[in-house]
Parts: C-alpha cells; sequence; structure tokens
DNA sequence: ATTGGGGTTTCGGTGCGCCTAAATTCTGGC
DNA sequence: GCCAGAATTTAGGCGCACCGAAACCCCAAT
C-alpha cells in the first residue's frame, strides 16, 4: 500500500527490534539515539508513519507498531538477517563483518533474490547471532531468553543469541569462541565456565549484549 | 575524493555507455531520454559532475568523461555486470531477468562484496549478454563489433553481444537460442542461418541490439 | 543575412530526510 | 500543588534530485 522508503525502514525496523527482546514501547528519544537522527527527525517520520498506519502515537507518548506497521517491519528484519546469513554461509563473512553490508542491501534486494539466497541456504531458521528469522508472514520464533548480565549465578545455560550493536563485542567473543549454541555455566557475576570446563572472564558490555537460555 | 551518489552512478554509466561501442559524443538530451529524466534535471546534474571533474562540457555542447569520469564509470558498469553474471550463473535469473535488480544493486554492493562474488564466478570477463566486464583499473576489453543491422548480406560472424536495453528482444532471442557465441551466416536482411542449417527471421528491434564479429 | 525551431539552460517550485534553535508539554521531586 | 528539567514538538532551513514553464542560444534552411 504505502510506499516506504528506505529510512522509513529503518525507522520501523528499530522500532520493532526494540521490543523484540523485550516489553516496554520505545520512546522517540531512544529512537532517535538508535538511528543517530535528531528527535526533531524523529517526529517528522513519526508523523509520516503515522499517518500511514504503520505505528501509533499519541502527542509526547511512546511509539508501537501497529499490526501492518510489525508486517513490514518484520519483513525488514527478516532480509537483513537473511543476507547476514547468506555473507556468512557463502561469502566467506566472519559474523562480526556482516551487519554494516545488511543494513544497506536490505533495503535494495527484491524479493525475488531474497528467496533465491533464502532457498540456497535451505531456509534458515537464525541468522548467525542467533537471532530467529522472521517467516515471510511476519511470523517470529522466539523461546524465552534472559540477558547473561541479569542471570543468576549458578545458572546453567546456552547462549541463544548475541547482538551485533557492538561489533567489538563480537569480535571479542569470537576469540573467545563464544558463540550462539555455546553451554556454559555462570560461576560467578561475568565469568562462566565452558562445557570442557574452561573459564572465561566476560566484559560488563558483553555480558549486556548476550542472551542466553531462561 | 567525490562523494558521487546512486544518481550521479547512474549519470556517468549513462555516459559512458553511449560511447562504448559508438565514437560519437552524447547530448543532454540523449542523456535525459536514456535516464527518464527531465532536460532541466540533466543540466543540474551535469554542472554538478562537471563542478567535481567527472566530465569535462561547453555549455550548449556535447557531453565527455575526463579520465576521472571514465573510471567511476566503468566502476559502477563492472558491478552491473559481475552483478548481472552471479545473477544468472548462480542465483538461477534468466538472462532477460536480471537488468533490473543489478540496476539497483550496483549503487548498494560494497567493494568487498563485490570482489567475493567476482572470486566465486572465476573472475568473468564477459556478462551474460556478451558484454565485457571492465577491470578494477578501468580497463575494458573490447573486440572490434558491427551491429547487426549494419552487417552486409553473406557476412559470416558470431554474435558479441546483445544490449539488454529491450528485454522483449531478449525473451525473443532466447526464444530462438541465440545469444553470445552464436554463430551464423547473414543470408538476407534480418535472416540468418545458423551453424546446424537452420535459419532465423530476426525481427529490426533484435537486429539493431545485436553486436557481431566485424 | 535572417529567422525559426529544437536543444539547452534558467527559474521557481516540490518532496524527502535531515538539521538547529525555540517553543511547548509533561513529570517527578519538593 | 508547583515547578524546574527533560522530553517532545514546532518553526525555519538545507541539500539532493527531480519537475514544468519560460528564456535563451545556435545553426540550418531559406
Ligand atoms: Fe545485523
Ligand atoms: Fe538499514
Ligand atoms: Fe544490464
Ligand atoms: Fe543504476
Amino acid at each position: 500500500m504505502t510506499h516506504t522508503t528506505g529510512a522509513a525502514e529503518d525507522y520501523l525496523k528499530t522500532i520493532y527490534a526494540h521490543t523484540e527482546w523485550q516489553t516496554d514501547l520505545i520512546t522517540p528519544s531512544a529512537l532517535a539515539v538508535r538511528l543517530g537522527v535528531a528527535p526533531s527527525s524523529v517526529t517528522e517520520m513519526v508523523k509520516k508513519l503515522a499517518a500511514s498506519g504503520l505505528i501509533t502515537h499519541v502527542p509526547y507518548g511512546p511509539l508501537a507498531l501497529t499490526d501492518a506497521g510489525r508486517l513490514r517491519a518484520t519483513a525488514v528484519v527478516r532480509r537483513h538477517r537473511l543476507i547476514e546469513t547468506w555473507l556468512v554461509g557463502e561469502m566467506g563473512y566472519d559474523w562480526d563483518q556482516v551487519h554494516d553490508e545488511a543494513e544497506i542491501l536490505e533495503h535494495s534486494i527484491s524479493d525475488r533474490l531474497l528467496e533465491a539466497i533464502n532457498a540456497r541456504l535451505g531456509f534458515p531458521a537464525h541468522d548467525p547471532h542467533g537471532d530467529p528469522i522472521p517467516a515471510a508472514d511476519g511470523t517470529v520464533l522466539r523461546p524465552p531468553a534472559v540477558l547473561l548480565a541479569d542471570a543468576t549465578v549458578g545458572h546453567r545455560a546456552a547462549v541463544l543469541r548475541i547482538s551485533d550493536r557492538d561489533p567489538s563485542v563480537l569480535r571479542e567473543l569470537a576469540a573467545d569462541l563464544i558463540g550462539p549454541g555455546t553451554e556454559f555455566t555462570l560461576s560467578a557475576p561475568l565469568t562462566i565456565v565452558l562445557a570442557d570446563g574452561q573459564s572465561r572472564l566476560v566484559t560488563p558490555a558483553a555480558a549486556a549484549s548476550i542472551w542466553v537460555t531462561a
């Protein structure tokens, strides 16, 4: 229906991302920070998205996606994650190098090419960071997860996903051989013991990026 | 040096394309037609490109690329053709379906991804339409070619390239199994005899799109 | 040598996405 | 309950890429 330009797609995606692993709604200022734009720019785009029926917004209040908006948002996230998976799986990228490229391609690839990539990859359910890849109908399979920083000492779990917001965290974890699927026990705050008995100290930034099974 | 936005890249590419198989310079109005924009839009962009040192232009005169401009243009053409080759070679596209997708992706893919694609394809020299793929340094290997419409009757030759400007021509030729490399003799105007003795009638539009060995 | 018409440029204006600075509104701490 | 400070919106503007209409230039035919 609506045109949904590349910039608008990024707004929708970011609004969606905020509620993917949390429950509270995003505020305009938080959105501005995430997108790296001025608050007034957010106000403007919010007006357009609300007029298109993609988000709801009461003046001075937080933002929420409508069903139509969520569908658009998950479509962009689907593209982003399939592209990341493809870059790692077929094009020789490391998982800490794919985000920026996907950030651009997610707005330019056609549906046809996306599905060709999807088929080549064997219809993957997760991207290289462990994030679920939304289905074409917007469905997202998301297991209960806890932030490692919030887990209680003694917790035995597996890494579910690692936010790719901070590339240095990804490089740090890759060097420590920690990734989605890694099993561990939290022996002390910021200290995990791996299956082979080796222990690792993770930085606070990493602990705030790693989501583990509940 | 200069930023070179997506729109500017299309201008440069189109200026370059005009002289790739012909010798005369392109005029602003011809450029406007090719790009589907108003003449006044061309005037504006021409001013910017000339200011950036990418083209030369005397008021009311034709356009010519500078060395810097040609390098930029061939870089875009390289991207376009490598992407087309990749879409056909790996992603299951037919050669008459790749142009539009490449038209967009040529502006968004990173150098790194482009080279990964190039390596996967084995560093091809030609795209699916027979167009030479410029090297990274801007070098283009271009054999002498004649338009089929201009060839003399009795001419024995091979198809070198087929312009992908008109998708219906591409579909028509694909149905007739005519493509780059096809050997034939021009037995009469618009009539060619293939190596296996079969003859084919080509439309005037096709004859104006097919370039053959001299 | 003139002149007309087509090509080109200029001019004023649009939409988009962004900005800063200046209101305005909301709210939590007193 | 009030009010300062933070969040949000409004107002005014910018660069980009485009447009149509009007002015302008140039050459080719007379
Ligand atoms: Fe990402
Ligand atoms: Fe993006
Ligand atoms: Fe093409
Ligand atoms: Fe293009």
